[in-house]
DNA sequence: GTCGGTGCAAAGCCTTTGCAAAAGC
DNA sequence: GCTTTTGCAAAGGCTTTGCACCGAC
């Protein structure tokens, strides 16, 4: 559906403010963060206060059409395309990032919540290790 | 290995804080936020400053004896018991959180990391559904 | 015209940092 | 005794809040 019509749906109002924040993240091939947003905003489109950048995005998580997700420090938004669940590998060394598409572990998952009486509405994963060129390169276990 | 070995093993001293902190966290039964720990820690046994707790998480995350996962806007702690992989699950209406066993959900991982050219080294999953109980209630989305 | 949304500034909260005193090895 | 740790206080970074004005409906 399209923002206007989740927005209306949920009784929020239709705003440029909105639909530019939402086109930021649809535009980027990566998560972004609240600050990199606004840093978008300002250089591509208008400067759009802070404030607005937070409770938008929080706006946008309600509806439904974007989701975030915890790494180390940074609280990472992205566009949430239906059917489309991926997750997280963070390299522990170049702290790279890579999207895994998780199906299976989905299915597992919810198999295992459903034992414990729960009805899934979302699956977070974070994985963390080498990835493959940081294993080849032999590289310790965090330079920084 | 104990709280002495593993320090000593990875260079760092010994010190009745690193004790006491980790002594919370074995005492608990659930996972706690650095905050809980200071309290607690000035409860049962004497106030130690906040750094010296963030601190100390961080060693005792180094030398592998806690954990830490984010859930919302607060990160907790637990102890790290070998071969006792757990994940989250937390209900959006209640936040009541319960833990789950995934071993199977950590081997599907593993492997699909491994396909990405991963080394996994830690899991972190976050399910979040309502829970049995806000099912049979039939609590809405989220009542704050 | 009403009610929600935005911008601004300021506060809040959790966490980190610099430095001197204290403690471990 | 030398080096790590601690405690303290202060700063830092991200996020939230209060309020007046503006804009969607």
């Amino acid at each position: 559906m399209s923002l206007t019509q989740e927005l209306k749906t949920h009784g929020y109002r239709n705003t440029a403010q909105r639909a530019l924040i939402l086109q930021v993240l649809e535009n980027s091939q990566e998560h972004l963060t609240a600050a990199q947003i606004a840093d978008a905003l300002e250089q591509r489109y208008v400067p759009l206060n802070r404030s607005t950048v937070y409770r938008t995005l929080e706006t946008l998580l309600d509806i439904g059409m974007i989701k975030s997700s915890r790494m180390g420090r940074l609280t990472y938004y992205e566009v949430l395309h239906a059917g489309e669940n991926h997750h997280h590998l963070v390299c522990t060394s170049c702290h790279t990032t890579v999207h895994v598409h998780g199906e299976d572990t989905d299915a597992v998952l919810t198999r295992e919540a459903a034992a414990a009486g729960f009805e899934v509405s979302e699956v977070e994963i974070l994985v963390s290790g080498l990835c493959h060129d940081c294993q080849v390169k032999g590289t310790g276990p965090s330079p920084a």
